[in-house]
DNA sequence: CCCTTAGTTATACGTTTGTATAATTTTTCG
DNA sequence: CGAAAAATTATACAAACGTATAACTAAGGG
């Protein structure tokens, strides 16, 4: 009984690389990096295990690759949501990135376990720590550029420090609202987290309460 | 040549658990879950691999143990840090929850990347699910408890939300500051913590800059 | 001092992992 | 339409993993 060879369609190569990234960031998502093996990898791509030797020098290079990928979507969100605002109120731009960090899809549990479960490599390989990084920095500077605008920040040293808090809070909800969803009430932690933010800037952002 | 077996002592049941234990620790914090192996814990642990199986029922059951044993020493520490804390002046007992939250031995990379480690299995495995949410619940409280006590908050429920905008602001300049310590200067991390902290309490916390 | 008990080592086993390579099929181009 | 080229599958392999078990050795009580 000669098994037959299954069939197959050629794909372009970005497709299939793209294809390898999607399903180990999936896996990792949910069952942490010890669930993205070769083969379930290229299972879930739909191609047999041979094939990522192909287009990846080792499965190191496609985890950094996932990795990469995954930091430079999260980022591109991010600054899409602060641009959708009309205008260039900044109160109004920080209120929206407030607002989409601490709600789906970028608050959610699989989400911080897929960041949590690169921070080892990160720490270990150069280049994923460059990358983690220039993201970091990367949405730091966007609060900071505009924190700078208000009118009574007195300097690029405040708006820095200022910068950093805000960062911290955002991070902490962040993590607090993906790990332990069952804690929280409805949009509890975006208003907890624009009320916190104000409070820290001095400023009262639009949908925040009066008081913490 | 028959090479001679290697000669040991007999320990006592606890003190192998806690080598056990604390040798998986050290590993998960400086090479990542994959790291700690059973034969490298056994190793830096001074025995062999068979033995684990005689004070574990399995590697996951050590690593349970182990994940167990790192939050409650962690608890116990920031809970001895506030009680150290002379008088009960909530304003200093806060102060010194946060400064100690924001200094080594809490705020350390390996500390960071311990926690980091352990989201996927804290979030697959029950038992671990609730060791979790009760220390982060457990920290939080004792926060709660001595905001509910400064004048000015309404209520449980304001304390409540305060607490929780506190804790993210630790929690996200303990990650901030243990994950890129590069970026940062001295102190830096504790002084913007008090700062932060006291513009959401709407407080001077000793120790804190006039303006964030 | 010997003998029993149990802590410890040594060895082995089946599985899974990442990787390497040969065989085969699809696609493309003359 | 046929042949060359490239993508894909199938198979194999060494290493490392967690675990099971037999052999040994240290410790304690008669």
């Amino acid at each position: 009984m000669s098994t037959e060879r299954r069939s197959f369609r050629r794909e372009p190569e970005e497709r299939r690389r793209e294809q390898l990234i999607t399903a180990a960031l999936d896996l990792m998502a949910e069952g942490g990096p010890k669930a993205a093996t070769v083969r379930a990898i290229t299972d879930r791509a739909g191609i047999t295990p041979g094939l990522i030797r192909h287009y990846f020098s080792s499965k190191d290079e496609l985890i950094r690759a996932a990795y990469r990928y995954s930091m430079e979507r999260m980022t591109a969100q991010g600054a899409a949501a602060a641009d959708a605002v009309a205008g260039d109120d900044p109160l109004a731009a920080l209120a929206a990135l407030v607002r989409s960090s601490l709600r789906p899809p970028v608050m959610e549990g699989e989400r911080v376990r897929l960041w949590a479960g690169f921070l080892h490599m990160v720490h270990r390989e150069p280049a994923m720590r460059e990358i983690h990084e220039a993201t970091y920095l990367g949405f730091r500077d966007e609060v900071q550029r505009r924190i700078a605008r208000l009118p009574h920040v007195t300097g690029p040293d405040h708006a820095r420090r200022l910068a950093i808090a805000v960062n911290a809070v955002i991070d902490g909800l962040w993590l607090e609202g993906g790990t332990l969803p069952g804690c929280f009430a409805g949009a509890e932690i975006e208003e907890i987290g624009l009320t916190a933010v104000s409070a820290i800037l001095g400023v009262a952002l639009p949908g925040s309460a009066g008081e913490v």
